[in-house]
DNA sequence: CCGCTTGTGTCACTGAGTGTCAAATAGATT
DNA sequence: AATCTATTTGACACTCAGTGACACAAGCGG
């Protein structure tokens, strides 16, 4: 595993850059089709209902090595999230030095409805499928949630925080669960809608409720 | 079940008022006792390693019973969130007509803030115990998002908005999840400061945070 | 061709949650 | 007090998610 390289110039490539390397290419092959599979059955059948026995199955696998491509049933649903979460963040530091916290959150989450945008029917299928398993709909709010912690020093520093403030300070986990909770509302809206409305608007609407006079 | 009474007296009783009745009021104590033995069970070894089977046996009945009384083992945890969910519905609609969407609802979480300090160690072993279990805080965030639904018509009359937009407004959503996030944050901050400084005044500056010159 | 790393299937196990059924039990009736 | 009846309970069996162990097959470097 930590040997100086696993094959003479893929080695190579695989410490220094982020070139995939085959091994990593394969595995997220595998990743992509099980996750093409397994939304196609939870979409038919429900996601509480499907057995990840039928998912291994239709993808041609074992019960066991579904496992050691996903930790559970809900992470393949859910693990586009954590990319999304980082690239969110990226956003959000890429942001102008001075912008308002607020502000920069409004144009941070520009990168979740391109997103959105660059593949509707997908978003839309999942939102619905969020809807009809509380335990999916569970795990992905956790996710959420968790996606708040690395935001919380770059939003203390725009809303004018000094140093560290530790967990003490509740403002800056406020402001960004409350910008979430803009996404959520407005996604919520959108799916409520078919998808008509640009999210883009909703968002705009739902953060300016929150905060009269922003944006 | 359906029949006229199951006592002459007791019968006339359990229809026409919300006395508990007997019946009713074992089943309660039932469910405190195994609460209790519970949470201190889960406070001991954590709530992920306890298992149910341990849970019933302290409090002498068999796995299967549990079942009887709590449809999961979140529940036995999260049970009380429902009942606090209808008691910030009962104030929110209790507030004076003219208050705006935000100062109601930050009046109608002193209901929270007051069960709290009712028993800070209870609320206190409760926000740990979140943070060492990533399924039960999944299913708390679940819980907690299920009573927004609501308060939703109360919300959007206070915010001005005609009639019923139906889903498809992602405004009273979208105020009533910022305020929950500031509750989430309160607590939070609470917690890691040990539960020191009152939570009255951490909800207040999360919610002042979220929306500058309100309250 | 050999050896090593890695991926895979099989088996076995724990633990949550559910259905079924027979026994116990508590309450009401006579 | 004896009995009838609705409810509660324990026991058993089952499904499904998730994990550990192990043997086997395949890919690749020497």
């Amino acid at each position: 595993m930590l040997g100086p390289a696993q094959g003479t110039i893929a080695g190579v490539t695989a410490i220094t850059t982020h070139e995939p390397g085959l091994r990593e290419r394969t595995r997220r092959a595998v990743r992509s089709e099980l996750i093409e599979v397994a939304m196609d059955l939870f979409g038919e059948k429900g996601f509480d209902a499907t057995t990840i026995e039928e998912v291994a199955a239709a993808a041609g696998m074992s019960r066991r090595s579904f496992f050691r491509y996903f930790p559970s049933k809900e992470d393949v649903v859910l693990g586009h999230l954590d990319d999304l979460g980082e690239a969110v963040a990226a956003a959000l530091t890429a942001r102008p030095e001075g912008e308002d916290a607020w502000t920069a959150l409004r144009r941070a989450f520009d990168v979740l409805i391109a997103d959105t945008e660059a593949d509707p029917a997908r978003t839309l299928a999942l939102m619905r499928m969020l809807d009809t398993s509380a335990v999916l709909k569970a795990r992905f709010l956790e996710r959420q949630m968790r996606l708040q912690e690395p935001l919380i020093p770059e939003i203390a520093a725009r809303l004018g925080l000094k140093g560290s403030t530790g967990g003490v300070d509740p403002r800056p986990r406020a402001v960004i669960g409350a910008a979430q909770a803009c996404i959520e509302a407005a996604l919520e809206a959108w799916m409520a809608a078919d998808g008509a409305p640009p999210v883009r608007d909703l968002l705009d609407d739902a953060m300016r409720a929150v905060r009269p006079g922003s944006l």
